[in-house]
DNA sequence: CATAGAGGTGACCATAGGGTAATCGTGGCG
DNA sequence: CGCCACGATTACCCTATGGTCACCTCTATG
């Protein structure tokens, strides 16, 4: 969309129709899926203009990746800036994610979309994105249990999320952030909650001491 | 590994060989930075004895898929068969699923590790697998609230299984999969539990989520 | 209006890799 | 002991595509 077809556009300009136009040809089509004709031809020029502007094909995705994944940190990060409680964080933070997953669709597919990527540079890119959400989750999460334990948790909030955001986007579905935002982070807080009650516990076994036991049932 | 080096197969080993081989080589490379020489070569053999075994790449692709997400399946299936209260389901299913990653290494890297897809067929099956575990799930969640959010939270726990795993595997960590169950497996039915009834004790947040959301929306 | 230089192009190279055709060799069977 | 069929190989084709080079064409500027 936008600008196109052989219209002369300022280097500036051009690298961001590039970098756009780029985001969705490879979430639709995945990294090997994609050819830099493809690219060059959805935003109305030739293939040398793109290579003026990114040195290789792994540069221009590596690029896009980092932009995306940018993207994504600073929506989490500002909004869950005002927030008090952790209950309240992690509303925002949920709703920060599939607000962003909803509006940038392309986005959400480039980095967990399964694009196509088999590639440890990519990989690393992609992780280090989850790994500062979850890094960013971990306050939430009882500062009296194992540090690995809140990893794992930490990474497990971030799956979630992508979880539920998966199946809307493969689905097709349209759907309500802020509604999701709130189903999701329901369950996710009282997981939470319930994992830093119980004094640790750590090593409990089969012959479980106490837990919470919270009869009620179904 | 096992025999190789151009020793006679009969058929049907081989085919079994090749699956296998061919499952390592595409973990570890992806769809794309694998060959089909590659494959042949891990095999001790070359391309024609592949393509005696397999249509195309991608229909040793999918038959790897396939097999592959059948052994998940069965594996979460007949781990969760004799289980009786919601929370055993909850943490023998979480087991099953860590005890296969820890096991099955390739398997989830296959199907989860972003192997490289952009491929609809791809999606299809890789999509299909985690419906049915997430279809498996949907019993935990409590049957009064709205279907669709009932797959939301099914899908959201599912995410959770991929997202701690992820981590470790990519982590190159060795893992102890039943200690990370009762984690995770503790976290997720305490979400659940709250979910399906109205916010257990502990003073909740002001818009409490009444049981039933049928939040019309969409 | 000449001109420099940035923006853009067509044509091309090189190689990887999916897929196939023709051929070989060996072990079991009559 | 010969032969056939199955397992395997060599050699090959051909398309797609990452990447480049030489050249063109606007437009701003003195």
């Amino acid at each position: 969309m936008v600008t196109s077809m052989s219209i002369r556009l300022p280097a500036s300009a051009r690298r961001e129709q590039l970098l756009e136009v780029a985001l969705q040809v490879f979430a639709r089509q995945g990294y090997h899926g994609a050819s830099m004709n493809d690219v060059a031809d959805a935003a109305g020029v030739t293939k040398p203009v793109v290579y003026q502007h990114f040195d290789s094909k792994r540069d221009l995705y590596l690029a896009l990746l980092d932009a995306v994944g940018e993207r994504l940190l600073t929506a989490i990060y500002t909004a869950t800036a005002g927030a008090t409680s952790g209950k309240h964080v992690t509303e925002l933070g949920f709703q920060a994610y599939f607000r962003w997953v909803a509006h940038d669709h392309d986005a959400f597919l480039l980095l967990f979309g399964g694009g196509g990527k088999a590639d440890d540079e990519f990989n690393d890119a992609v992780r280090k994105v989850t790994a500062q959400v979850a890094e960013s989750i971990k306050p939430l999460i009882a500062a009296d249990i194992d540090p690995e334990h809140q990893r794992t948790l930490a990474h497990a909030l971030v799956g979630i999320a992508e979880g539920a955001s998966r199946r809307l986007v493969d689905n097709g579905t349209d759907f309500d952030p802020d509604l999701l935002a709130r189903q999701v982070s329901d369950m996710a807080w009282a997981g939470l909650r319930a994992v830093s009650r119980p004094p640790t516990a750590a090593g409990s076994n089969p012959d479980s001491p106490r837990r919470i036991r919270r009869a009620s049932t179904r």
